[in-house]
DNA sequence: TCTACATATCGGAATATCTAGATTTGTCAA
DNA sequence: TTGACAAATCTAGATATTCCGATATGTAGA
């Protein structure tokens, strides 16, 4: 649990609202041809979609917010599915608690 | 509490630093002129020393730390004393559980 | 193997943050 | 009212972040 560079993965609003998102990802995220949205995740066209980025920024972003614990990754064949990961971000939560 | 503007203050390690410091300022910062450390809070100079930043620097990032909203201000004639704000800290932790 | 498609990586322009030095402002005491 | 000092503001160069388009990689089916 490295704080900071989840502080930092949080710094940016259109991160924030990725996470947000995934909180309810069929209310989010168009729906996707593979995958059960809410069992594997959501895949990242879909994410990039409902969010309005580009693939390659869609891409990183998922990425960083994965190194900082935010996201869980699944890798299925071609697609790659996010969801939150609820572990690390009550992680954070109780170390912001206790820490800051 | 805008919680955007919380993040982005607390994105810099220096700033974190400023913050953790003012936890025990005694021991954190030199001695002080005028003014108690424990009831007035540190002033700019005092906390520039201890964190070893230029005056300038030291100023403004306790500036965005207070319209953060995690430090409180007392100016008496020429110094600017700081002290943590802890309602203002536990009010963002409490967001950071809600709302993430 | 060839093709199509999902995702990842690369390169770069625009913008923001970091941080210092120089200058200004405000306050007190002589 | 002048001098000294604490803090705030201004200016600017170095570095980091944001985000895109182009290209590369990996996988599945024909």
């Amino acid at each position: 649990m490295n704080i900071h560079l989840v502080i930092k993965a949080l710094a940016n609003p259109t991160r924030v609202a990725i996470l947000n998102g995934l909180k309810n990802p069929a209310a989010h995220f168009p729906p996707q041809d593979e995958g059960d949205i809410a069992v594997d995740g959501v895949c990242v066209s879909s994410i990039q979609e409902g969010i309005g980025l580009s693939q390659s920024t869609t891409s990183s972003y998922l990425e960083l917010l994965q190194r900082a614990g935010l996201v869980k990754v699944t890798r299925r064949g071609r697609w790659t599915y996010y969801k939150r990961d609820e572990d690390g971000i009550s992680q954070f939560a109780e170390a912001v608690k206790q820490q800051l």
